[in-house]
RNA sequence: GCGGGUGUAGCUCAAUGGUAGAGCACCUGCCUUCCAAGCAGGCUACGAGGGUUCGAUUCCCUUCACCCGCUCCA
């Protein structure tokens, strides 16, 4: 599939348009036209409703609660220095003054040799390479050689985000262009959008636009806790958008700075915490198969050791193979963050968040296995900070897979149709309706159905030139169904119901229509 | 962020140092009884800013956006 002529279409038909276009655009903003905030809508609604509203049932059968928040995009700030975004948000890097490389300095291993003459060291030397000292020992196996046979010896490994002593950083060569001396001290980007809240434009103002919804359900995690009455397990589930100040904005909307995400925070107790990871994410990738995704394109990735935040216990990460890319792309990760950000806010917010399990509290005592002290209650059999599973969708990104995945070409009598085949749950428009010609009665009729059909559905009314015209028209739209009133139907008050897919129609009485539509959505 | 490329109508493309033309699409009307038919008419463009020039869409500079590669993606 052409990502160009998606592209166009979507322009054309009005599902996306560039953010600002008339002033000449803006880097990794979006905007949704029409048929992109219908399509976008739904697939907001469909996660809302069968993961809030409707879940499925849990590992064991049981039915799952789940509850909804909307928090504001800007916070206090130092939520964010508990969650760790200010400061640790983004990783060191280091430019080369040469080479121009732009280089993530924990990736650089520099391997230091020193050459020891009467107990004095001379200048060290240092070979580096992006990966472990193992990779920079291959890499420059042929230097290291010539080196050692000077009389050179290894004497260290590090990073570059260990601090290092002006003499040494300057005799770093840049792993990229190989010239010593012409790294950059390791710097921060931040990656967080930031704005001022009030009038004064000092640091005291300055405020962050949110990174991700997450936070927002932890920082309300007792308040929700202690107005609902819920117990362990349940979910906090919250649809918002999200900003990053990413560097490089790229592949139509897939990183955008401006962005939507569907999280879910699932508490529950530390030693269930593995089943309901496997739960989520089988769920998650069950989910998007059945709007639409095929499964070959589709794929669940576990995260390596390596790649996983240094609080996390797993991450999935379920990845789409994207037409733009050699290497399938992250739709959603679910990940299995432990106590982790319930106990961040807790050391920052000096806030109680521990869970107290009332019910197996009140069965132990009952039992006679503890005394009803208040050291008993400290057991962390009763008394816990919950896991967390975060199954974390992209919401543009999901909705950008849909588009890829609906996109076809075919060839139909010699003509070649475009059609997005959505599924149908997702199509903004769900159905549309025609007067074969306009005249003996039948715009009438139509316009009849189409307002009786408008109440439930987005559907459309469309007269205008020949109908096979009107066909192709909606198909680019992703429309499941075309309903057409013709000569028949002033006899039999019969239609005609075309599938978008198959083409074929299917004759059905006009009474029907709306019973018919609601079956097949 | 670096390197390369691109920027003329909604789309695809053309021409030109003297302010632009086609096809498709779209709109209006006629015609049309099931998959982009036909006829007539109509709307719409030199990404933005600056410079050179009598005059710039064309030459130069800057900028913005997009595409490709590298990098990055907490």
């Amino acid at each position: 599939m052409d990502m160009e002529k998606l592209v166009a279409l979507c322009r054309r038909r009005g599902f996306i348009f560039q953010s600002s276009e008339i002033y000449g655009g803006i880097n990794g903003f979006w905007d949704y036209g029409p048929l992109g905030v219908e399509l976008k809508k739904n697939i907001k609604d469909a996660w809302w409703n069968d993961m809030v509203r409707n879940p499925p049932p849990g590992p064991d059968g049981q039915e799952i609660s789940m509850v909804g928040v909307d928090c504001s995009i800007i916070m206090n700030p130092k939520v964010w220095e508990a969650s760790g975004h200010v400061g640790g948000f983004a990783d060191l890097m280091v430019d080369c003054r040469a080479c121009k490389a732009h280089l993530r300095a924990d990736q650089i291993t520099a391997l230091m040799y020193v050459k020891n003459v009467a107990g004095v060291d001379e200048p060290p030397a240092y070979f580096t390479a992006i990966g472990d000292a193992d990779e920079v020992r291959k890499q420059k196996a042929k230097k290291i050689k010539k080196l050692e046979s000077a009389g050179f010896l290894y004497r260290d490994a590090v990073t570059l985000q260990i601090p290092m002593e002006n003499e040494h950083y300057a005799r770093i060569e840049c792993p990229s262009c190989e010239q010593i001396g012409t790294l950059t001290r390791p710097r921060r980007f931040n990656l967080m959008l930031e704005s001022h809240a009030g009038a004064v434009l000092d640091d005291a103002s300055k405020v962050y636009l949110r990174p991700e919804t997450a936070q927002g359900i932890f920082a309300n995690y007792r308040n929700v806790l202690d107005s609902t009455r819920l117990k362990l397990p349940f979910g906090i589930a919250q649809v918002g958008k999200a900003f990053r100040n990413e560097i490089n904005p790229r592949n139509y909307i897939f990183r955008s700075r401006e962005f939507e995400q569907m999280e879910i925070e699932f508490f529950c107790h530390p030693s269930e915490s593995m089943k309901w990871y496997e739960f989520w994410r089988d769920v998650r990738k069950a989910w998007y198969t059945k709007l639409g995704i095929k499964s070959d394109n589709l794929r669940p990735r576990e995260q390596g050791k390596e790649e996983l935040a240094h609080y996390s216990i797993g991450t999935t990460d379920i990845e789409y193979m994207f037409p733009f890319a050699a290497e399938p792309q992250e739709l959603e990760g679910v990940a299995h963050r432990g106590c982790y950000d319930l106990q961040q806010h807790e050391r920052h917010s000096g806030k109680d968040l521990h869970y107290f399990d009332e019910e197996a509290w009140e069965t132990a005592l009952k039992s006679g296995q503890v005394q009803n002290t208040k050291e008993a209650k400290q057991d962390e059999r009763y008394r816990f900070l919950p896991h967390v599973i975060e199954p974390s969708a992209g919401a543009d990104r999901f909705l950008l897979a849909t588009l890829c995945e609906a996109y076809a070409e075919e060839e139909v009598k010699g003509e070649t149709r475009t059609v997005m085949r959505f599924h149908p749950r997702l199509a903004p428009i769900k159905a549309a309706v025609f007067p074969l010609v306009n005249k003996e009665g039948m715009p009438e009729i139509a316009q009849r159905l189409y307002r009786e059909l408008k109440s439930n559905w987005n559907v459309q009314y469309d007269d205008k030139g020949a109908v096979g015209r009107r066909y192709r028209r909606q198909d680019e739209a992703g429309t499941p169904y075309c309903i057409t009133i013709d000569g028949q139907t002033l006899q039999d008050q019969t239609v005609t119901i075309r599938d978008r897919d198959t083409l074929q129609q299917e004759r059905i009485a006009m009474s029907q229509v709306a019973e018919e539509i609601r079956k097949r959505l």
